[in-house]
DNA sequence: TATGAATGAGTTTTCATTCAT
DNA sequence: GATGAATGAAAACTCATTCAT
């Protein structure tokens, strides 16, 4: 077996446990992702995760850094691809329900909620979040561009509260059993889009 | 000891008892809210949390309507108090920065956030978020009065959206070490207010 | 209340907390027979059983006394009453299905398997089959009367070997969920009476 | 180690538990049958329970398996090679005896005895009994086999009688300190082998 | 690289029993 | 006689992690 093999087979088997830890956070929550339950899920051996990961806390955050990277990208895009207020409302309506769908952000919801007891964990999650609020930052700025908005409220500050908006969305979405409240608040702050004019 | 000068010793222990889970809540998270902990920290016997409440989840439910009695009280006082938008606005600082140093609101983000891997308890803890959203309706009818905010988007929905920012604002700030940004939120939402006119 | 009067209302309660003892060791076995599932199921305080009887098993003991007084008695009469083989056959089958229906047996063989692990117990429990034998001593010597059967066996051991049995066959029909073989062995039983002569 | 001359670890520790456990069984019967108290018999961790059985319950069924499995061996051996009724009973009391002496059967009736209040464990136990009863009945067919009475009481049902009253037996043994009449009644039944002629 | 085994500290909950009233 | 409250010990089981192989 040559150099590059291994390695790629040691990338192959972290990625398989990331996966696992991401599937078991959506299924099962911060509490329930044990690194029983994540090899469980994978099918691999409890041991690996500490081999590859170092702690549990590790893999954890590992697997928040991956599934951020992916959707920091897709929402990137939509954002840098839209000019208006309507169609970048548009765009993040459709990218929340693809991101609710899929649980994307039920990872980000449930590793901020699992964090607040630990800090050790804390500080790490936070870190994770600023390209998140910078993002939003910049869809502001596109969307409040011909609006008086901008010198009311400092975009920086907006943005923060567009995701702390969004991560008790998260939250209550999984609370909420039919749904129904958290995508009638959702298809609402749609409907303000228009009115920044 | 009679009956009227004082509560039964019942009555006294389950206090303390709930005061002692409330600091747990507060001091260690859902996480770190064992009956062990929660014990250690009363002073008590672990299994008195058994005895009195019958379970865990008892004790932290009794805490939660405890804390949510007390504070709904509060709230609704200064809501009913207000007149205009800007005193709604100040009044809500207020309560939030008490709430905040006192830590009644973290209970509440803690146990919703606990909740959400624990469908027993996710049930019973949306249930208890219900006055908290009409007590909001409330006030946001009382503030929207004269302005065209109304007619756009449905009360309902506007003080979901507003409880569901709450619950992501007291998660934040609990990670985020420093809250220099969640202060710096509130504060421009403060800034908001005159703008209703 | 006169000494009369409170003697009475004492050994009424007494009878209550005993009789929640069969029913409990009926309803749930020797290991559900707690101190609060007894109280539970007679509805009074789980203190009163230790200052009526001092002791969990001080009350359990009782409740086999009470049991086995009654069922005595009544076997007693039956034995007595009866004339032949064939008819202590059909006689110790009614009473049987009595029992079994009732639980009387029950209580019984669950006293004896709890005991097993429990020498305080044990000796107490034992002590109290006596009667049991002796009484199943004077039906085989009737019920063998004109046989040779009395020479082979001595009354005594046969009578212990009955008992023995009826103990096992006890066991077996908890865990024989359809009852059906335990039937039909006490049914092949009666079978072999007539070939007694 | 090659994996032909020695069992591999794992395999080595489950024994160990498993006799452990026998051990337990037997001298403080099901209901002493703790994982604490296994554990402190086998002096191992008691986690190591759960990693090898997954639960007390497995642990103990895997330990009746155990226990059934060699002693089945030496009684199917015993009954297999006899010719004669009075052989069989011979046979029967020497390995009776050896059951007593090394406690082989307290695990069976301890397992009888302690699941009749546990009904997920009940099943489990009736239907590894079932062997038993086979084997009984073809010593039971070899032992009646010259005599009129196999067409009185079918052999199944008497062979299930005989490992009814052998489970009764098991259980006084246990309460009869001495064990004077416990030994009586074998050497009687002993004693009715000739008889059957 | 990977794994099965092992561990000590932890979890919630229940137990029989005692005690002050 | 009776009760609500309290307790220390114990129950089954799970945790993240380590280690030898």
């Amino acid at each position: 077996m040559t150099k590059t093999d291994a390695q790629t087979a040691g990338e192959k088997t972290r990625q398989r446990i990331v996966e696992a830890a991401l599937e078991t956070l959506k299924k099962e929550g911060f509490a329930g992702a044990t690194s029983r339950a994540i090899a469980r899920e994978g099918g691999f051996n409890q041991a690996l995760i500490f081999y590859h990961f170092g702690s549990l806390d590790g893999l954890l955050l590992a697997a928040l850094d991956e599934t951020s990277a992916e959707r920091l990208a897709r929402y990137r895009e939509a954002v840098d691809s839209a000019e208006t207020a309507e169609e970048l409302a548009q765009i993040a309506a459709a990218v929340y329900a693809e991101d609710r769908d899929r649980g994307h952000m039920t990872v980000v919801s449930q590793m901020v909620a699992g964090s607040v007891a630990r800090p050790e964990l804390a500080g790490e999650v936070v870190a994770r979040m600023e390209p998140w609020i910078e993002l939003c930052e910049d869809a502001l700025r596109k969307a409040l561009a011909a609006t008086p908005a901008a010198e009311v409220v400092p975009l920086r500050d907006l943005a923060y509260a567009v995701v702390t908006f969004y991560l008790g969305l998260n939250l209550l979405t999984h609370l909420d059993a039919d749904r129904e409240r958290t995508e009638a608040v959702v298809a609402r702050l749609q409907g303000i889009a228009p009115l920044l004019r």
